[in-house]
DNA sequence: ATCGACTAGGGTAATTTGGGGG
DNA sequence: TATGTCCAAATTACCCTAGTCG
């Protein structure tokens, strides 16, 4: 759940079209809104409309597309974390970004940050990072993330495994900064160019 | 479950707009506040911030989201799932409750679930209980859950170990239902009493 | 005692809104 | 049907000082 309540302005940029016609929607009734006597606002709860997107074939994506990028980045070993951060900031000092040190923080944090990108060391102690990617893709709030796997063993048969849980990239080390940069900035584009 | 008085803060994340627009429809009179008497913060009672939502069209809900108790049951028994759940919902039917199978998962969606109580069986496939625990505690969103541990082994050294989580209760097996009946209520309990 | 997270207030400028007429 | 423009009013962002709380 995004917001309680979304303005007829908010919703004209999120599915862009013009705050006019969001507003003549909501006066015909095609978005079912409620107003407040003090300003006459309109305010348009979440349901009314993802019912009104959904009514239209639009994706709900398009509620989230302008959020701030998360990033969660899950490495036991501190220099390679400290590496990673340096490198997304270096992007954007924007982003929302959370590290783990283990499997089972990653996944809590996977939970509470539902994060837009994570990455993924394959082998942290007390942890299968195979069992991380299985209940981060297995739940619906965190389904949609992009997993990007880092491995010191980026072996055929891993590469296999891990092909059940749809990875944006397999890294093998050591890792490649630029090549890492570019990745986050195709998933930036990727995000922001949800179709209408 | 209800809270006695709001602070213009709470309101303003309540209703989705600013604390300056709260404040100000306090001091214009628009919300009934009252002033505590050292601290000169305002206090606003449930009744009139109920009377301003219903003037303003706004649903009383909005005051009785975070109310609703949610919990997550961790065990890879079903029929120990099946039954803690029958138990709870026993108690009301309004909780939110969740299920987990394996620790991963448990985690995941503690996190995204935030939940009050947390039924968490200690040996579950995969997965190592006291790992969970320690993980769930020192994550400062899911930190506040009530644990309750069920295990087979309610041995004085692993309710040592469990110590420093801060489990509610430990529990062996076999369940007591009425009993754990009681300790939800009791938790319930607790909860109305933090709130005001 | 220091710190971050709240709170009350004041002021100004920028933004957002609903709705009317084009 | 959808939208660009205009207005007055409400809301908000952002600046600030100051106090409280744990």
């Amino acid at each position: 759940m995004v917001k309680e309540y979304y303005s007829t302005g908010e919703i004209a940029k999120l599915i862009g079209i013009s705050e006019r016609t969001v507003k003549n929607y909501c006066t015909s009734g095609r978005i079912q809104s409620i107003k407040t006597p003090i300003t006459n606002y309109r305010k348009i709860s979440y349901d009314n409309l993802a019912r009104f997107l959904e009514e239209n074939n639009l994706s709900l994506d398009l509620l989230h597309k302008d959020e701030i990028m998360k990033i969660l980045i899950c490495d036991d070993e501190p220099s390679i974390v400290d590496l990673l951060v340096i490198t997304v900031q270096n992007i954007s000092t924007e982003f929302i970004i959370e590290t783990a040190n283990d499997g089972y923080d990653a996944c809590v944090k996977a939970g509470t940050l539902l994060p837009d990108v994570i990455f993924l060391d394959l082998k942290m102690p007390k942890t299968d990072g195979f069992d991380v990617c299985r209940s981060i893709r297995n739940n619906e709030k965190t389904k949609h993330a992009e997993i990007i796997i880092i491995t010191g063993e980026a072996t055929e048969e891993n590469i296999q495994r891990l092909n059940e849980f749809k990875p944006r990239h397999v890294l093998g080390k050591p890792l490649n900064f630029n090549e890492i940069t570019n990745m986050v900035n195709n998933i930036i584009s990727s995000k922001k160019a949800v179709s209408s």
